[in-house]
DNA sequence: GCGACAG
DNA sequence: ATCTTGTCGC
């Protein structure tokens, strides 16, 4: 039997290509889900009467100018109602995989899963019910982005958010921009992304007051478009919504900090 | 053939 | 993704 364990010959677009078509047939695209989504106007004894969305995590990945081989990922969770953060997990590790545009998950989700793993088998109290990944779902050149990658493997409920459009069937940030500067959508701040093939593939949403630059909302897994962009608007302090926007913040804090203290015993 | 291409 | 401080404007 030949050793594969440091063989990277299965390191190739078109099997990565299988992979996503095998986990896509998982993919699920409406709400799934048994908690509801608070509305603004409920009053507190409403919201912990019912079952409602509590734990929001957040999802990211920095790395090193130095050696971009080596990758911080955080997990955060926040409160879906105050948006503090409750908790933070990080890992430090050495990735093996190249960035590939289209395959972004087959460098990033091992990392991820592993965080959502370590919190599920503690049984952790704050256990999100719903991820939030820096990364598109549908929104992908074969219909299966990162979040959707990681909303299959770890069985969440996920929404993909991007800060930058990856172009696909026609969409390109010209056009988008385009159709927000077009008179009939004058006063929008959300614009349904529809290819040039008629396929929605999620939308465009300014999420600040007046800010011009949209970030791209997506499908991940477990959950419809509708309730992806109504839980995202719920979470925008600022452009990008505030499980993200921890993660990123915090794991480039938590390596500066790594790099610093690993260095110390040499 | 050429350019585009999430993080 | 990452390099990078102050600064211009609401």
């Amino acid at each position: 039997m030949m050793d594969h364990s440091m063989d990277q010959s299965e390191h190739t677009t078109e099997n990565w290509i299988n992979v996503q078509e095998l986990l896509k047939q998982k993919l699920i695209l409406e709400d799934c889900f048994t908690w509801t989504i608070s509305s603004p106007d409920m009053s507190s004894v409403e919201i912990s009467r019912q079952n409602n969305l509590k734990f929001i995590g957040g999802v990211d990945v920095s790395f090193l100018k130095e050696d971009p081989s080596m990758a911080c990922a955080a997990l955060v969770v926040v409160d879906a109602e105050t948006l503090d953060v409750v908790h933070e997990v990080f890992d430090v590790v050495q990735l093996q995989i190249p960035y590939v545009p289209g395959f972004l998950a087959f460098r990033e989700a091992p990392i991820l899963q592993g965080l959502l793993d370590k919190m599920k088998q503690s049984a952790h109290p704050f256990y999100p019910q719903l991820l939030m990944v820096d990364g598109n779902g549908l929104l992908h050149p074969r219909g299966f982005g990162l979040a959707c990658h990681v909303g299959v493997l770890v069985d969440l409920p996920v929404i993909g958010v991007g800060k930058n459009l990856h172009h696909v069937d026609g969409l390109t940030q010209s056009s988008v921009r385009k159709l927000f500067e077009a008179k009939e959508n004058n006063d929008k701040d959300l614009i349904c992304l529809v290819g040039k093939s008629g396929r929605v593939w999620g939308a465009a949403m300014c999420s600040t007051h007046g800010s011009t630059k949209p970030i791209y909302v997506s499908i991940g897994h477990r959950i419809s478009l509708d309730s992806s962009i109504k839980i995202v608007k719920m979470c925008c302090k600022f452009r990008v919504p505030e499980p993200i926007r921890q993660a990123d913040i915090r794991s480039r804090i938590f390596i500066q900090q790594f790099k610093g203290s690993s260095s110390m015993h040499k």
